[in-house]
DNA sequence: TTTTATTCGCAACTTAGTTGCATTATGATT
DNA sequence: AATCATAATGCAACTAAGTTGCGAATAAAA
């Protein structure tokens, strides 16, 4: 997937600053939040923040509210679930979570929350 | 369910404060986040979220971040999942989420993120 | 009753994210 | 290519949920 395709039939003009933004998540096998990329990029954060709304209004990306606060962003690929990690604040994609629908219900992202399996070892010790 | 069973082997002083806050909690079918019960109790917000993180060490509640960037809560029963509306930010229990466990994590909570049955048939018309 | 620990309320603070506004870049029109 | 309109950017000020410091009040222990 690379970033011509993802922006087919998309209203959305790309300009340096949408790119910059868009190769960093594309390139992330995680969602990432803006204190994750602001060292990436030469921006301003609310440049930053204007330009996730637009690429969410034209379902670019989702997102989602972790733990730590910080809203974490990745490019809308295939519905899979997240884990966010209640003691590191860690966020991960999990690719083996059941297929699951609620009828009338439109599901865009699952988030599960919990002890990772790093930090639940660690505390077994 | 009562406050005295939830409150058993619990290492909590039950206060008028922690009672009403709980009490709440205990009859109310989805989580709650501050806002909704601010009117409710005569408390102020710094007690609130100190009883709330006293709470949460005991296990006896949990919470989430919701879309809203508010912290919603929920006395802490069997594992279920929760469904966030993105459009009308509101929340819901889930009960006919299939069982789901990964191998040395431990799992929480599940908040699912979409569009909810109200807000999805009112955007079809 | 005095001492000690816990809880509470107020006010000040923190910080991720938002908004207003002036400046710059883009791009269409003549 | 000069002019005008529109969209994107950066800075600074703001917003608001939640947190923290601290003194007052309440409760429990001595």
């Amino acid at each position: 997937m690379n970033l011509d395709q993802i922006l087919e039939n998309k209203n959305v003009k790309l300009t340096p600053a949408r790119r910059s933004i868009l190769e960093i998540l594309l390139l992330s096998n995680k969602p990432l939040c803006y204190d994750d990329i602001k060292d990436k990029i030469s921006m301003d954060k609310a440049t930053f923040y204007r330009n996730i709304t637009k690429f969410e209004e034209q379902n670019l990306i989702n997102s989602f509210e972790s733990n730590d606060k910080k809203r974490y962003f990745e490019i809308q690929k295939a519905l899979h679930a997240h884990f966010v990690c209640t003691l590191c604040n860690k966020v991960e994609c999990v690719k083996d979570y059941p297929y699951f629908s609620l009828d009338k219900y439109v599901i865009d992202n699952i988030i599960i929350k919990g002890i990772c399996a790093k930090c639940n070892t660690a505390n077994n010790n």
